[in-house]
DNA sequence: TAAAAATACTCCATAGGTATTTTAT
DNA sequence: ATAAAATACCTATGGAGTATTTTTA
């Protein structure tokens, strides 16, 4: 409630909208409706008090803010692809695996 | 669902968690419940696919998984903290501030 | 005009809370 | 005996959808 914080979700939904050109495409391609993007673009820029978005009708340009979130949020989400992919390789405590020590349940 | 999406908040709870020690702790810190962070806590670990703790009865041990986790968490939540500061010190869009029609893309 | 975004709702999944029980010190 | 996590259940916020109405190229 204090603030509403910034949630990967909208780095992923902004990053198919600066890709897409457009809220429509953006929402197209993720799967999910055109009023929920221009919603959580809509938050996203109220979390941040930026404008990430130039509403020029058809045409959604990005601000220069809008830029450096890009830039950003790309390699946040990279980040994110890349230790995920190596937790799911680390050995030892996968789930399921046993728990040395005890005796098994 | 098929992959409930790792969020922002997964990461800030799970660090609360890590350097509290404890789940009990870690709510207070953060003002929330103890049994909304057992809960969020399971939610992460379903999501990873992983076990990030030892249950063993009141002490909370970090498996090495989830020693992995709380490098990349503490990393992200960083790079999110430092680029948030970024974004409001970039001059010319801020909220409110008019839109110059200098089209670029 | 025909696109794309904005509005105006409705819905429901789940984040989050309270109460209680279970589990290991 | 105690403190912490797990479990059960409930509530309500907001993520997401459908339908429709502005916009502007």
């Amino acid at each position: 409630m204090t603030h509403d914080p910034l949630e990967v979700r909208h780095l992923r939904y902004f990053l198919a909208v600066a890709e897409a050109g457009s809220f429509s495409r953006a929402a197209d391609r993720l799967g999910v409706s055109q009023p929920n993007i221009s919603q959580q673009m809509r938050d996203l820029e109220t979390v941040l008090r930026v404008d990430l978005f130039q509403r020029r009708g058809k045409r959604i340009l990005l601000t220069s803010a809008g830029n450096i979130f890009l830039q950003h949020a790309r390699s946040i989400l990279r980040q994110i692809e890349n230790f995920l992919e190596e937790l799911t390789q680390a050995p030892g405590e996968m789930r399921g695996a046993l728990h040395v020590g005890s005796s098994r349940s």
